[in-house]
DNA sequence: GTTGACCCTGACACCTACGTCAGACTTTAC
DNA sequence: GTAAAGTCTGACGTAGGTGTCAGGGTCAAC
């Protein structure tokens, strides 16, 4: 399928397609006008990598881990992408922490000063 | 004090200082010779910025933030700080359970691959 | 009176995931 | 045959907090 396709039905702009590929995220063939082709996989792999990016990995931390999770899996590679995704996932979860506790000294603050 | 010292007692930058300043966050008198010069309390104000910032609040939302913790309250506006507190707080927390569950079926998929 | 440490403002650099515009070509529809 | 829609590359813009450099005052010590 052409880019504009891809895009439709992934909800990806095709400006993130196109940044997706230039980052080694997303492969595509070309046609003979110099259109992007992309397989009916490429669906599959877009999600993947719109949700992971939602998380909060970055392209650079994806294209280590999109090899386990889509394609095939490079094992000698992975268990350093785990500890890099179980250190972010701590530091995500600290901050979360500290954002209730803000939010708690704050309501506390509120609820005495009224 | 001066603000060499102010970066030495916070461990902020003189750098961040005057962009907090520029930022409205932070302010300080002028001696003649044009030098700024903060009163004590402004390394509490400079340590209670820097958390918040590591929390991942911006400057912006800071402002408003601010005035509910170390300087005068004002009532009306906190009420819709704590709002925006508590959304970005779920939304911090909703990316911390999703990147656990992404360290999760990784781990799983090594396991089950190896 | 000079060295050196400290301070000032202004401005460009960085990063990240895009948005957006320009200029040009291809294909589709009428 | 022309207009419209789709695609291409290249490049600049954005936000946010900070590093860093440039060019220039200030002050204390020797």
């Amino acid at each position: 399928m052409r880019i504009g396709e891809l895009s439709e039905r992934t909800g990806a702009s095709v400006r993130s397609l196109r940044y997706y590929e230039q980052q080694g995220l997303l492969t595509s063939e070309r046609r003979t006008n110099g259109y992007r082709d992309y397989p009916p996989a490429a669906v599959a792999t877009v999600d993947a990598i719109r949700s992971l990016l939602r998380v909060g990995l970055t392209t650079a931390l994806l294209k280590d881990v999109l090899p386990c999770t889509v394609g095939e899996r490079s094992e000698a590679a992975c268990p350093q992408v785990l500890g890099r995704i179980a250190a972010l996932r701590d530091d995500v979860q600290s901050r979360a922490r500290r954002l209730a506790e803000t939010g708690t000294s704050l309501t506390a603050y509120l609820r005495d000063n009224r």
